[in-house]
DNA sequence: TTTTAATTGAACGTAACCGTTCATTTTTAT
DNA sequence: ATAAAAATGAACGGTTACGTTCAATTAAAA
């Protein structure tokens, strides 16, 4: 027992296949659950998809409550993109925020979207932690990321806001006005470059009249 | 056969206690479904809760999915609540579009409604018909409401827009925010009056400003 | 009252799924 | 080569649910 080698409680976790079967996991995961919301998908459907077995996947997760939590969370990680184009200098205040509205047009009417918004939100209530992680990583993060625009802008004298957060926030409201609900309950809209553009611009003219000085 | 009631096929589908059992069948799965969800949900509870037989729902609705789409449609068709206030003439301009913004975000705000679009937005993709009628009772009177609101402003010389529209579309945008989404994943907000009173105030400022005349 | 429709309870067959156990095999570190 | 961890397939018990059938009962219309 007082071997030198006493140390066999070693969790080889992260086995090099261990680690290529949990990713497969999680995109069969992933798949299953945004094709069917949570209750509608079965770990067996899961497993024949991810092309391993049933007891594979509740060695690694404990129950399927988990599973989905911790797919979801490692799809909220890499969902912080930024919209924010940050060479104010070079391209003016204005088109900056154009550029940024239009990214945010771009991304809300993405398909794969409207569906992950879809299951999500309807997880929410069974399991808040997933709203956590989409909220941090998505709405707060962009809202953040838009008020330090908005400040940039403030400090170059172009304009004013005695509420930066609100400020912000008419942003984004300007910009998606009801497109996210349209979306969410099956409208089909697929802007074409031109349309998105004018969007953008309408909603970036009008929140720069709101903060002109 | 020739008789003087040969007409004997008389469907009496409106008997007086059918109607009050289809009111309790479609009450009890509105309670399970917008609780549950559609696939987590049952007949049977809904059965139970309704004290109903099985069979019974069975007969009046041929299937699980033909009673949630009834049940919708029933909720949708008094969902087309009047947020705008008509008396212009007496109340003003500002006033009407501020108490018509703090109507909105009341609505907005409740938690019935934030589960209301939980559940039913996820029921789309199965089923498209529930968003249809979702939109055209909800957001399509609403967005009309406006628009008409709007163009009552425009006709007194007070505002202008080359496009009512996306005006109306913004009048919504500008007072929803990203408060929806918060709402939608799970964020605890619930706004005091004067909070309520003072968004309302900021979002028809700014919107006022967009269509000085 | 008689007739017709509505409703019921119970049971049925079928299917899916959860989560676990076990004996066996594969993979990997040492 | 050896020992430990990981993965597998198959099977299990238990549960839940769908949608249907049937004989019996209740309610309402004629």
């Amino acid at each position: 027992m007082a071997d030198t080698d006493d140390n066999l409680a070693i969790e080889r976790a992260d086995r090099p296949s261990s680690q290529r079967k949990i990713a497969k996991i999680l995109a069969a995961a992933r798949a299953e659950f945004f094709g069917n919301g949570f209750s509608a998908s079965s770990i067996e459907a899961i497993a024949a998809r991810a092309g391993v077995s049933k007891v594979t996947i509740y060695s690694w997760f404990k129950t399927k409550e988990n599973l989905f939590a911790e797919m979801v969370k490692g799809e909220c990680a890499h969902l912080s993109q930024n919209f924010v184009d940050e060479n104010l200098d070079s391209k003016g205040v204005r088109e900056v925020l154009i550029d940024t509205a239009e990214n945010m047009l771009d991304f809300l009417t993405r398909d794969e979207r409207v569906r992950f918004d879809r299951i999500l939100a309807a997880e929410v209530s069974r399991d808040p932690r997933v709203g956590q992680y989409f909220l941090d990583n998505g709405p707060r993060a962009l809202l953040k990321n838009v008020a330090t625009l908005l400040q940039s802008a403030m400090d170059r004298g172009k304009m004013q806001s005695s509420d930066p957060i609100a400020s912000a926030e008419m942003f984004v409201g300007l910009v998606k006005g009801h497109l996210d609900l349209l979306l969410r309950y099956g409208e089909k809209i697929d802007l074409t470059a031109s349309q998105r553009r004018e969007r953008a611009t309408r909603a970036v003219d009008a929140w720069m009249l709101i903060h002109q000085k």
